[in-house]
Formats: C-alpha cells, structure tokens, sequence
DNA sequence: TATCCCATGTAAGCAGTTACATGATTCA
DNA sequence: TGAATCATGTAACTGCTTACATGGGATA
C-alpha cells in the first residue's frame, strides 16, 4: 500500500498526469520510494476504478489521451488514514549484511570489491540525500514550494521540518553504512596481515 | 538468489533437513535474511533439481519423508560464486521515512505512536543482533560452533571476525533508527509547543 | 487422549521487475 | 528529418506472503 501513499501523497499537492509521477519518482521521491512506469500505471488504474482518484482526460493528437489524475475526498481520507495508521515492518532481508556473515569464504579482493561497491552504493544514496536536503533549506525543490503554495502559512514550518527530518534519517544511515564498509575493509587488511605473517 | 544463497550458506555447515533449516531462519540467519518455511521447501526441492544439493530421503512412518539435504560440488561452487560476485543492490522503497516526510499530515498524537513503534520495532531488532552478538563473543553460537567444526583452525578468527561484523553492522543501523526517531519525536514536541504558543 | 514438536507441502494472490510495444509533440 | 521528450501501456516472470492442509512421533 505504500506507492498507492505515495501518490496519494504527491497527488495531494497537485493534478498529475502518469508521466509526471513517473518523473517525480525518478527524482525527489523516488529516493525514498522507487516505482516503475510500468507500475505506476496500472496502480493510477486500480485507484481510479476505487474512486481515489479521478482521471481527467485530455485529447492528445488523434487517438492519445492524457490523464490527469486528481485525488478525490476518498483518495484524501485514505492517505490520511494510512498516514494516522501503525506503521507496518517487513521482515529483515539485507543480502549485504548476509555475505559479510559469510565474507571468510570470499576471495579477499572479492571482499574488499564487496565492501567497496557498498561505499560506492551509499556514497551515491547520500549524495541524493543530501542533495534533496540542499534543495529543502534553499526552498527551492518544486514539490516542496508547490506543497507550501497550497498549505496554510502557520503550517510551512512543520512541513519542512518534517522533510527535512526524512532525509537526514536517510542520510545517517548512508553515513552508518559508509563507516560499516570502511570497518569491514580495515578488518580484512588486518585478517589478511594476520594470515600472510602466519604462513 | 540470496535466499538459494542462504540455504547454502547454511548446509555448508552440514547437512540438515527443510525443516531445520526453517528453524534456523526462524533464529539466527532468520535475523539477517527472513524466509518463510512455505518458501523453503519449494525453493530446496528446485535447488535439488538444479543439482545444487541433493536429498538424501529418510522413511518416517508409514508413508511420511525426510529428506536430509546436502550440499553438492556444483552447490559448493555456487555460493562461493555468489560470495566473489559484485553485489546487487535494490531500489530505496522504505516505507517509515516516506511517512515522516508527510508527517505534518498526520495527527501529533499519531506522528508520536509512529515513532515510538519504529523505537519499539528497531529496539526488539537490536536486542537480536546484541543477543547473536553474544553468542558469537561467548562462542555458544550452535551454528557457527559446528561452522567452526568444519573450518581449518587457521580460519577460525576470520570466520568469528566476519560474523561479528557483519552483526554489528546491523546493530549499529538498529541505533541510527532508534536515535533517528528519538530526535523525531523531540521534533514532534517542538513544532506542536510552536503551535499552541501561536493559537 | 491431548498437546507439542517434527515434518512436509500446495494454492491463491500481491508487489515488483524486465522486456516489449506504440505513438505524439517539440525543437534544433 | 532526426532526436529528445511526452505519454501510455501490456505480458511474462520472480519473489514473497497468507492461508490452507496433512500427518507422524514423543511425552505428559
């Protein structure tokens, strides 16, 4: 049910057709929460044919049509219930976490190109973080200034605070993951200088 | 693959049956990487075809089964080849941090219950990972004592060394989250006395 | 004789991925 | 006229969840 929040959520802030979400999702989003076209789609279908949305349709040439989805009462009621609701965890299921269990079975280059690509990995997610982190206290993300446009005054504090909030949890656990890896290549410098002086 | 990974992973220790394995991932490895006991038995039966394993079946009752799985050569060298491959990684999709950035949507009442459950949740994770941390410190760890049963004796401190660092990984991501939502919920408490100062 | 643990699965369904497929508009 | 961008999808498949289903052996 989270993509189904998710557009609700950017939805809330203004009409959108498909092709503008998927944007958004490639972008600001979609750093918190990925989505392919190929399931946004069919998602704006099924919530439409719910009633939380309406598609308002635009002729495009001779045979296109666009669709501009706009969230109905229902769809706003829902995003709130879900955003009042208890959060709901998945189960752990990190393959990184599972082959550092394992990394004694690993070649030590291959581990050390592990541990190197899961700094790369995160290095780029905190870069994306902190880029949006950037955009938010510039107050120029376009979401960000159309969400305020259409938001009380009084409430423009909150809602920074809270995206603002969002993304540096985001961004600390990249920097936990960084500092991880970093620990694992030292420990894999420091086994393997064990194991060379032994032999 | 990574749970065909896990599951060989574990009977490279040693031989064991879908249910065994069920409970270890209900255990310790079930803490790193989740997988449901409706998942296991399938998943065994195609590795089984593949060649990577092979069941060794034992009579139980009149008509009952238990096949006791056992790594193949082919088995052996997949793991490793998936220990020596670069990792995969998956797209963000992390459903408590696109709530907080909605979060100025949500009651106070409902932003503070959703924070103190993340606490709740990655506290109860935590003392997972500190109690395998234990274990592994105390080496009363069954799986990794007859991991260590199969190791040559040079190997014993890498294979210690890579479990407890891959647990504190896990661990020290369970205290970002926690120290995240803690400075949430101060958020939570500053914004709303901002509010009430204000009304 | 009941309960708990041992032991094995199937079936339906959901969420997400990958690959495929088409066509319009705008601008250089 | 060609490329980039706008715009919308379908189909097959994978991985995982939820619910259902069955039965043996040991012990209290």
């Amino acid at each position: 049910m989270s993509l189904r929040s998710a557009l609700l959520a950017l939805l809330r802030v203004g009409p959108m057709s498909g092709y503008d979400l998927q944007k958004q999702f490639s972008q600001s989003v979609g750093h918190v929460w990925h989505a392919a076209d190929s399931q946004i789609y069919p998602e704006l279908r099924k919530m439409a044919n719910e009633g939380l949305v309406v598609a308002e349709e635009q002729p495009r040439g001779e045979r296109g049509v666009r669709r501009i989805y706009h969230v109905t009462d229902a769809g706003d009621q829902a995003f709130l219930a879900w955003m009042n609701s208890p959060p709901e965890y998945q189960r752990t299921r990190d393959a990184a976490h599972l082959r550092a269990a394992y990394l004694e079975s690993a070649e030590p280059d291959a581990a050390r190109s592990f541990l190197r690509a899961h700094i790369e990995h995160w290095t780029y997610e905190l870069s994306c973080w902190d880029g949006e982190l950037a955009h938010i206290e510039a107050l120029d993300n376009p979401m960000l200034v159309n969400r305020l446009r259409v938001t009380d005054e009084r409430d423009h504090e909150r809602t920074i605070a809270y995206k603002r909030f969002a993304y540096e949890g985001l961004a600390a656990r990249a920097r936990s993951e960084i500092a991880w890896a970093q620990h694992g290549l030292e420990t894999v410098d420091r086994l393997e200088r064990g194991r060379s002086e032994r032999s």
